[in-house]
RNA sequence: GCCGGCAUGGUGAAAUGGUAAACACAGCGGACUUAAAAUCCGCUGCUCAGCAAUGGGCUUGUGGGUUCGAGUCCCACUGCCGGCACCA
């Protein structure tokens, strides 16, 4: 080797060093309550990443976005005096393990370690400061138990309407209700509910999965099989209104509430030769315009009230209906189809007969399945009424000069009898007290969000601690959780809707008289709570002692437990949800002392491809991390996603940008090592302590105070812009920079890019490990 | 269709209502080098006049408004991205 070539930045000499370092010291161990050493006198900062499914690809540069901004936040707040919690785990059930046991007849177990093997190795060297102790694995015997320890908690509760909290069911056995009276309120239930049962695959399809499947040429129907649900829709008001004060973007809460969509209006009883049928309305007061009604296909009337001469083809229509899944209703969106039942209605605000049809642009899980139709004064109504002949009544005079057909906005009451010339909002009030006096029907509030299918007939998932004896459910003791998998040799489909654990048959009989639950839980489950477990991970007593959870999770005063949660929009709707969910009952239950789980949130926005799509395998247009730490080093891949833009906004990676960072980390680096210097050698001038310079001392100040500033506020881009100026301005003025203000810059780049920040520290001669020093004050 | 978000140089972007384009990429010119790479220095929104130094005009998707002053606030429109999608 030449002496005169120039020694490069040797990021690949001591990221390695320094990794191995940092986890053979344990260096970002976080003590909590019980631990010796452990300060409860300090503010704690709980920082918390999506957890990763551990797929064979391995990390994607999506992944370390999320987590380098975390990395930042925590880092910085470990230096300014906080405990810092800053776990991360693997969400470790999923199909893809379960379709690769299926294929080839190798575990999931296997599969899965192997896959966590890859994802941890490369998250180490990207040396993110995780507490590793802390790690969580949803797939854990020691985490499993938990899981089915909650869903249990879950199992032995209801919803008590008088304070609006989930209560345990015994205290319903002590006032003599009887079994069949609690099934009917558990917030985990047993229910008959229509699935998408691919009969080829042999297991149930989320509704999202379906078009995916379809593609790949299986077939999916629609068919009701026995499911176990959980209750969600009892919690949702509170899911809603407990959303407001979260630090949350406000799109997101919106999402949410959308989701959980609540409307105000009436319960209205209409009399069908006989039968009752009520149906819910958001406009009660166009009640005088209902010139027909409609029932959803699956309504338990259809059958009874049908005329002999349309039975014909009201079943035809029926099972047309029952065959196709809610997407496909969805796609004969434009056009509207239904059936004449041959019956009629009574409207009971006038004494009119209407007739009564069925049709599929009315759904059987929202509200009572029944509807007015309002042609009048509603989109889908009029539409339908138009295709088939329905008279048309206004019943709203619209405001301005609209045509009052299909004016859907609110107006003046007309051709309504008590309730002409009141404005809309008014005569809603008014008709509501009307048929609440007079027995007709009353006020309701209705929310879109349904109650959660949470049965899966899948291998790879937890168990229900559940077994079944003379037709009737019971919980397995707590004693003999976790109840894991049975070992399988063969993962294929065996077309029983129970799902391939009935294979298992020593497994299943529990008894001579009773058998194990063959479902399994959704990934879902695993991931609704690993927050909680991270703040004591290995405890066998508790899912979370009462310490911890008091420490990490309370105390601050605040709604939420965790401080900060970084991930993606992917899981605005459910994952965020069904969380705050289990939450509020472990909540209620007095588990937990805070009612909601995330505090603040914020949304990382994606990473595109260089040619500004999706990355994906089909494109080829993938950036593997692996590839940019063996270039670059991990401080240049930390630095350049932090570098790209604001955190929230989506970007494309553009490859020629990341030398650009990687050379302010070799002028960094040139400001203490001379070009031409054996290794470990200082600039002669850093070589001992002498006076600042106070220009540079200037800067650097500016420096300082811009990039706290920009921590704060989360704009690491900016942060970085500012350290490349102080490092273009140091450069020049080199020989003016003093090894004291070279350290407070390795202090202050330690977030962003740990490993160089860390190599100067020690070189420069700092006390201690970088990580436990100070953060620089202006 | 409904509900969100976004729109600034060739590119990624910056800018508490106060000199638009910091920082970086790409590009151009130069230094070093036998040469290349690397590194360092300089220029670099568009446009007009000038050999030049320099001087003038324009510019934050489009059109309006508020303001002494608008990329930023308000209204309407266009385009792109995301979510929901017959929810009565």
């Amino acid at each position: 080797m030449s002496s005169d070539r120039r020694k490069p930045y040797p990021h690949d000499e001591f990221e390695p060093r320094w990794q191995a370092i940092w986890d053979a010291e344990k260096t970002f161990r976080t003590a909590g309550p019980g631990d010796a050493d452990f300060d409860g006198s300090r503010p704690k900062f709980y920082v918390l990443d999506m957890f990763p499914y551990p797929s064979g690809a391995g990390l994607h540069v999506g992944h370390p976005e999320g987590y380098t901004a975390t990395d930042i936040l925590g880092r910085t707040k470990r230096m300014q005096g906080h405990n810092v919690l800053h776990p991360m785990g693997w969400d470790a059930f999923g199909l893809p393990a379960e379709q690769y046991a299926i294929k080839t007849g190798q575990h999931p177990r296997v599969t899965t370690e192997a896959n966590i093997e890859n994802f941890r190795r490369q998250l180490k060297a990207l040396g993110f400061a995780y507490d590793w102790d802390r790690e969580v694995n949803t797939t854990d015997p020691g985490y499993v138990r938990w899981t089915q320890w909650i869903f249990l908690q879950l199992y032995h509760s209801y919803f008590d309407e008088e304070t609006n909290k989930a209560r345990p069911v015994s205290e319903l056995e002590a006032k003599g209700w009887s079994r069949e009276q609690i099934n009917a309120v558990r917030l985990a239930f047993v229910q008959e509910a229509p699935v998408n049962w691919s009969p080829d695959l042999g297991t149930v399809l989320a509704n999202e999965e379906i078009e995916e499947w379809k593609a790949k040429g299986h077939t999916v129907e629609r068919r009701p099989l026995r499911q176990w649900m959980l209750r969600i829709t009892k919690y949702a008001q509170r899911l809603m209104d407990e959303l407001d004060p979260l630090e949350w973007p406000e799109g997101i809460k919106l999402l949410q509430k959308n989701w959980i969509g609540r409307s105000e209006g009436a319960e209205v009883d209409f009399d069908v030769q006989g039968h009752k049928v009520t149906v819910f309305t958001t406009r009660p007061d166009t009640l005088f315009g209902a010139t027909y009604m409609v029932l959803a296909p699956e309504h338990s009337l259809v059958a009874e009230i049908t005329s002999a001469d349309q039975k014909a083809s009201v079943e035809a229509y029926v099972h047309a209906c029952a065959s196709k899944s809610d997407m496909e209703r969805g796609d004969m969106n434009k056009d509207k189809s239904g059936v004449f039942t041959g019956a009629y209605a009574v409207n009971p605000v006038n004494g009119e007969n209407i007739p009564v049809w069925i049709a599929d642009y009315v759904m059987m899980g929202y509200g009572t399945g029944a509807i007015m139709a309002v042609p009048a004064h509603d989109e889908r109504d009029f539409e339908f009424a138009k295709k088939f002949a329905l008279p048309v009544v206004q019943v709203v005079q619209p405001t301005g000069d609209a045509d009052w057909q299909g004016y859907t906005d609110p107006g003046t009451a007309v051709n309504s009898g008590f309730l002409d010339g009141l404005p809309t909002a008014e005569a809603k009030a008014k008709i509501i007290s009307w048929l609440e006096a007079k027995g007709l029907g009353k006020r309701r509030i209705q929310f879109k969000l349904r109650d959660w299918l949470f049965s899966r007939q899948r291998y790879w998932g937890e168990p229900f601690p559940i077994v079944w004896e003379a037709g009737q459910h019971r919980a397995i003791p707590d004693s003999e959780l976790p109840l894991l998998q049975p070992e399988l040799e063969d993962f294929k489909p065996t077309g029983d809707p129970r799902g391939p654990l009935i294979k298992a048959t020593d497994w299943i009989r529990y008894t001579d008289t009773a058998q194990r639950e063959t479902n399994t839980m959704p990934q879902w489950a695993g991931s609704c709570w690993y927050y909680l477990r991270y703040c004591d991970p290995k405890n066998s007593e508790r899912f979370i002692s009462k310490e911890a959870e008091a420490y990490w999770l309370g105390g601050s005063g605040k709604l939420g437990a965790v401080d900060l949660y970084i991930g993606g929009t992917e899981h605005a709707v459910l994952h965020l949800l069904y969380a705050r969910f289990w939450h509020k009952v472990l909540f209620d239950l007095g588990h937990l002392s805070t009612p909601e789980p995330f505090q603040r949130l914020v949304n990382q926005g994606m990473i595109l491809a260089e040619d500004g799509r999706k990355m994906s395998k089909g494109f080829g247009n993938v950036v593997n991390p692996d590839d940019v730490v063996e270039e670059y080093g991990a401080d240049s891949l930390r630095l350049y996603e932090m570098y790209m833009g604001p955190l929230a906004d989506s970007k494309p990676w553009n490859p020629k940008d990341v030398p650009g960072v990687h050379r302010f980390l070799q002028r960094s680096w040139r400001l203490a090592v001379p070009e031409f210097a054996e290794h470990g050698t200082l600039h002669a001038h850093l070589r001992s302590d002498r006076p600042d310079d106070p220009a540079m001392e200037k800067a650097l100040h500016r420096t300082i105070h811009k990039v706290d500033g920009d921590i704060d506020r989360m704009a690491f881009n900016t942060a970085i812009s500012a350290m490349m100026i102080f490092v273009n301005d140091a450069t020049k003025g080199m020989d003016r920079l003093s090894r004291g203000q070279l350290l407070r810059f390795a202090q202050l780049l330690q977030p962003f890019a740990p490993h160089i920040a860390e190599e100067l520290w020690e070189r420069l001669g700092g006390q201690g490990l970088l990580t436990h020093a100070k953060w620089p004050r202006v």
